[in-house]
Parts: C-alpha cells; structure tokens; sequence
DNA sequence: AACCGGTCCAACCGCCCCGTA
DNA sequence: CTACGGGGCGGTTGGACCGGT
C-alpha cells in the first residue's frame, strides 16, 4: 500500500502558463513550509494544481536560486562537454551548472548548441566530425556500449571544466564531484594528489582546465591561471584562502581532504579525518597564522581520498581548435595504479574513514 | 494590417524507480 | 511479494513571440 491517496486531485485542475497570483500562492507557501510533500502543497497553497505541475513551478522558475538570464560562453562549452561525457542526461548536466535547470539546459540543446555544432562540423549525437561515412559512428549506443564507453572514455569525448575568476569572484572558491557511474565494487582507494594536469593547455576561449576523470566529472570551480613550467596550479587571488574556503560534494559523495599545501601554510580540514559528506559542504581554515599577500601562490591537495569509485587515470591534455575539443595527448597511470595498492601507506589512513 | 513560418521555452506527459504498507 | 503513490527524469508539445512578405 502506498501512501493515502487525495480526493483533492481528483478536482478540475489547471494547466498551462502560471499566473502571477499562482505564482505568489506557490512562493508563499513554500517559503514559510519548505519542501515536503508536493502532492499535498496543492491543498495547503490553494492551488489548483497537481503537486507535480507545483513541484516543475518551483524548480525550474520560482527557486530563489535560479540563475536568470542567457547561457555564458563558459556554460555553453560546459554543456557541450558535458553531454559529449553524459548523453541526454540533463539532470547530471545541470547538477554542474549551479543556478540553471534541466530543463533549461534540454531547451538550449535543442534549439541552440545542437545547430552550432553542426555548423561547426560536428555531430551532436556522437560529438565526431561529421566527415566520417562510417555508419557506426553515428548509430545508437545501446545500455552496454554506453557504460563500457563510460569506462574507457577518451579526452575527446570529456570535460573541459571552468576554473572561474578569483579576481572577480566574491564567492569562496568550491570544488565539486559528481558521480557518473557506479561502480559495481566499490573500492576504497587512495591518491596523494588532486588530479589536475599542472601543463595543460588552456582553452583558447577561456581560462579552462580540463580535470578529468574516467568514471567522474570532476568540477572545479577554482579561478587559477594555468602555468605550464608549475607542478600546480598557480593561484592569482591575493587573498585567497585567507580565512576559509569550501568543497561542496555532491551525489552522497564519500571522501575528504586532508590539507591544501600553499606556499603561506598548509590548509588543514577542520572537520578532522573522520569527515564524511552527503551532499554536504566541508569547510577548511587555514592553519598558518596568516597568509601573505600579493603574487601568486601555488596550492596543492594532498592525500585526496575516496571510496566507492575508482581515482581516475591521469590524462595530458591539449585544446584542439579544429575540433573545439580537448584531445588526450597520453595517459599515465601512476595515479591508478597507486590507488589500487593496497599496501599504499595511505591506504591504510583512508581505511580510517 | 494580416498572414505565415520559424524559433524558443514553459509546461505537460509518460515512464521508471523507490519507499511504504 | 505486491500494490500503490510520490518523485524524478527525458521527450514532446503548444503557444507566445518575432521577423519577413
């Protein structure tokens, strides 16, 4: 038996465009209950509407989140990468585009990005040229194909991931994960350092640096020029990280980081090492006294650890114009070989968690 | 001014998954 | 195990809007 079913469903209900009374009713209520039960908000609004239409409302026009106004350069690229990884997953797409809706982003595809990548050549199913005759480039991947391309994805077909402005950025730099698949096992693992390819190129439209992960996409919100004599990622905002930072996780992500390095001092999680996060947000501090300013200062995640998924290979990277794509020059796998050792010393420190 | 075709996007529809009893 | 309802998601649609004739 499921939950009792409500005879105020069964009334003549509206549909179509939303008024700005229904708007108010819905807005109203929802600031002063919150979200709870969308099939009762109907009754206890006033509206006469189904909770699913209430529920659509809310998230896609009325959320105080919402980040109104056309899609950046930066969020279009985001897109295009996104769904080259994901498919029609809008979803998972949105998830990394803080303020912007699923729908929204299906809206786009479909009657913007689909036709500027045709007009560019290239093919908005498979995200190949479109010079190819082979019929099996351009056929349907069924379940299976798309889980094992997943799996063994190449850089052509994967993110280029924004690092955004510190300079102009009045809010805390974030990092964030999400899942893109499962793994069947999960495996507790260990790496000793975040997977940013220090020598990448930079986007040519941007200041971008591709992270990449074979089985996640790995968003990362932090503004750094890329310099490419550097083992990391110079960062150009003087005072960054001088109080706090964050990282929010996303998709019940399991994991912690222990420390940012910085020339200044070492950033220490406050939260200890038994820190764990479901859709949460870590909060760091800065454990030097204080944090010298001006110049750039180089940082470094250290002893970065998860479980449930494997850490990603680690990929060199280079912006090809031609196919307005990142390619994978060469791949090593120093990083996933280390975090299936188990006898990796600090395996046994993320067997802690 | 009226008509027409194309574009865009808000909202609906149908399906699926999950939790509950 | 089954039935049922809620919620989430992707595909589709209908209407508003706009520019051209």
């Amino acid at each position: 038996m499921g939950r009792p079913s409500s005879t105020y469903n069964k009334q003549k209900l509206r549909k179509g465009l939303w008024s700005p009374q229904e708007d108010e009713k819905l807005m109203k209520h929802i600031t002063q209950f919150g979200i709870g039960c969308w099939s009762s908000v109907p009754k206890q609004a006033g509206l006469q509407r189904c909770g699913k239409s209430c529920r659509l409302r809310w998230i896609n026009y009325l959320r105080p989140d919402l980040k109104r106004g056309s899609f950046s350069h930066q969020e279009e690229n985001i897109i295009i990468s996104l769904h080259a990884v994901l498919g029609n997953r809008w979803s998972q797409i949105a998830a990394q585009l803080p303020g912007r809706t699923d729908n929204e982003i299906k809206n786009l595809w479909n009657s913007c990005l689909k036709k500027k990548l045709i007009q560019q050549g290239i093919d908005p199913n498979t995200h190949k040229t479109l010079t190819t005759n082979d019929p099996s480039e351009n056929q349907v991947l069924t379940k299976n194909q798309q889980n094992q391309k997943l799996q063994s994805i190449s850089m052509t077909e994967t993110s280029q991931l924004p690092i955004n402005s510190f300079t102009n950025n009045p809010n805390p730099p974030s990092l964030s994960l999400s899942k893109k698949t499962i793994s069947e096992t999960p495996i507790s693992i260990s790496a000793n350092c975040l997977n940013v390819n220090p020598h990448s190129v930079t986007d040519p439209y941007s200041n971008w640096v591709p992270l990449f992960h074979r089985d996640f996409v790995l968003s990362h919100q932090i503004q750094a020029e890329v310099r490419e004599d550097s083992g990391f990622l110079p960062v150009t905002e003087s005072n960054y990280c001088e109080k706090s930072t964050s990282m929010v996780i996303e998709d019940n992500f399991s994991g912690k980081l222990d420390k940012f390095v910085t020339p200044s001092g070492s950033w220490t999680c406050t939260k200890g090492i038994d820190q764990r996060c479901d859709n949460g947000r870590l909060t760091y501090s800065n454990s030097s006294s204080s944090s010298s300013n001006g110049g750039n200062k180089d940082f470094q995640s250290e002893n970065m650890h998860f479980e449930g998924f494997k850490w990603p290979e680690y990929f060199e990277l280079s912006f090809s114009e031609n196919l307005n794509s990142w390619q994978k020059l060469q791949c090593s796998d120093d990083y996933s070989s280390l975090s299936e050792d188990q006898t990796d010393p600090k395996f046994d420190l993320f067997e802690q968690i």
